[in-house]
DNA sequence: CATGAATGAGCATTCATTCAT
DNA sequence: TATGAATGAATGCTCATTCAT
């Protein structure tokens, strides 16, 4: 690799780990050099100013989880199987801190006239996936004809993002868990009455 | 009522304004001071600081706010009801910058250590509510075996947040408007098939 | 006077002197309060920004010098008085640095694209003031109908402007004043040419 | 040429386009740099640093221009021609941009402690010529007795850096110009007075 | 009670310059 | 010779907060 990308790269880690630990708020230039070890300037040699620098760590993030996401959902066809993937790649995301990053930076970006609209053109591939999962499990139900899959995939992303901000308000990882924790018997009924018979012994 | 009380209440108003217009990070204190119209000292007469300020002023929309969801939600039974009553309340919200300026305090200071856990302190009566009107929802049916409340609840109030969160991003009032609209048919399936008879002419 | 005014004032002599003694280039917000002993942000109390400070300062100036310009050189007729009169003004210019903060001022914002126009805005009343004085000698003489005011004005303008920069540049105020002494013998000449009477002996 | 002189040329161009198109201010080693479409280490390699290589850039142009000036001014005994050539000559350095450079450099450093001494050396020479055409005009004329040569030319050197100054700060060429102009027949009286025949007819 | 002037720390950003390659 | 990545100090400016009036 590149010295150039290699810094780069260090930067992005640096800007998405201030995001997860400081919020969005405290996430300055100053404190992401602190946090990275590296000098201020090198922020604004491999980046325009901060918001590149926040966008294009949105996008490395995101590129990475989402492929990951993507694979894990593929061929998932039951309802508790699909709860107990979520929970797991959710754990992963809390591991590597990704949620908090992203939940930082679409919470705290959320009035910039700017930043917002750019973050939530990186937020459209979510949106998309969750629509096309959606869409996989109304299919063939008699849920189809009564429920439309772009607005579920929207209160889906919405319903990660709301749980990470809560998680996040008292510092409390338990919350989201324990609604992952709580859905699973409901999934297990939702599979159930819509006669999925899913991959139910994994 | 005393100038005293009338003063602060002019600077909790002023906040929440500047809250849900200008977003968080732009809630400075003169700016606050600016569109009340009164000397940033106010402000430091009245309260102990920003954040007191802060929180001084969720505690005082959610008040008024909360005995309003109370009120329209006490007797509902049936969940078309329930949405229908919800969006109508949400669209007040929304006419009078709540739900953004709740948004705006939550997502902002999300990271805040201090600030943090004083807001879900003040968050809390709403998970109650929400609880409370699930508990009541789920009484009776067979969900209530399999779906515990206190998660539901919080389920609940993450998908609000998260929701206005989305529609802050592209400064795009719809997508939360399409999600309730897109909530009532499913809704209406679902008391069909629990047999909740409602007051559905209403 | 207000405390308001007081500062204000303050910081626009502090603005001017940093001007004089240390060059646009140097004129920072940083250095005017640090010549002027107060802290930075009161700069942007009193001040929009840097621009408008240096605007107000050059502004604040010129009243004060072009009144005493005006002043002493109202009623004069004669080419040996007025070049007297301007090197004594200039001597008092020098004394208070007024000539070298217009100077530096001028020369440091010329290419600013916001600043410069501003600036030959407010030079505007020296041409106007040197075009006055400049038609009144020209009137009635055979050069009356060779020699255009308002570039003369230009003109003059410009040498004082340009003999300030070379004064500046290797920090030796003899070159001006040597200019001055110069014209004395050649502003005698040109009113015996031209049959002024003048006022010789004062 | 050898590619050492070849890149230090291309260097001392790059330098005297940015001052002559962006200004003092913006005369940083990147933008040199980059205008050049070098790296900005190359400056270091072939200069001490940016102060040299602006008084190399300055002698550099200096020597092309004075040159120039010399070739045209050498034969000239009528303030008519002088006048009109001086004219011309105005019109090359704008077109070059000579002028513009040197103006920059010398309003931007002419407060420099350091830059500025050794700028008026590297002005001398013009003040040489300058002084060198004044002693011809006034040579057998009654002004000998009364104009002394060296000021006179300091006056002139100060006029031209004064128009160009003027000049740039409203971004308004004509202003130089339209002095030039005026000039022309003033100096026709002028060499009508002391009895130049001159090359009128040029 | 309220004012508004003042503070000084912190912000994003740009700079001249160095130096390993 | 030339490169371009990196540095750290300096820039203009905004902020929460204090306090004399």
């Amino acid at each position: 690799m590149s010295p150039r990308t290699e810094t780069r790269e260090r930067v992005l880690r640096a800007a998405l780990r201030t995001l997860a630990d400081d919020g969005f708020a405290a996430t300055s230039a100053r404190a992401i050099a602190r946090r990275g070890g590296f000098a201020p300037g090198v922020i604004y040699y491999h980046f325009d100013d901060l918001e590149h620098l926040l966008l294009a760590a949105l996008e490395w993030t995101s590129e990475v989880r989402l492929a990951r996401y993507r694979e894990e959902l593929s061929g998932v066809t039951s309802a508790a199987v699909l709860v107990r993937r979520l929970r797991a790649l959710y754990a992963e995301d809390l591991a590597e801190g990704h949620v908090a990053a992203v939940q930082e930076l679409v919470a705290g970006a959320a009035s910039s006239p700017r930043l917002g609209p750019a973050i939530v053109e990186r937020l459209r591939p979510w949106l998309l996936l969750a629509e096309e999962v959606a869409r996989r499990f109304l299919a063939g139900t008699p849920l189809e004809a009564v429920v439309p899959a772009p607005e579920l995939a929207q209160a889906v992303v919405a319903l990660y993002l709301g749980l990470e901000t809560l998680t996040h308000l008292d510092r409390d990882r338990s919350g989201a868990e324990a609604v992952f924790a709580a859905a699973e018997p409901a999934a297990v009924l939702f599979d159930t009455l819509l006669g999925n018979e899913g991959d139910a012994r994994e």
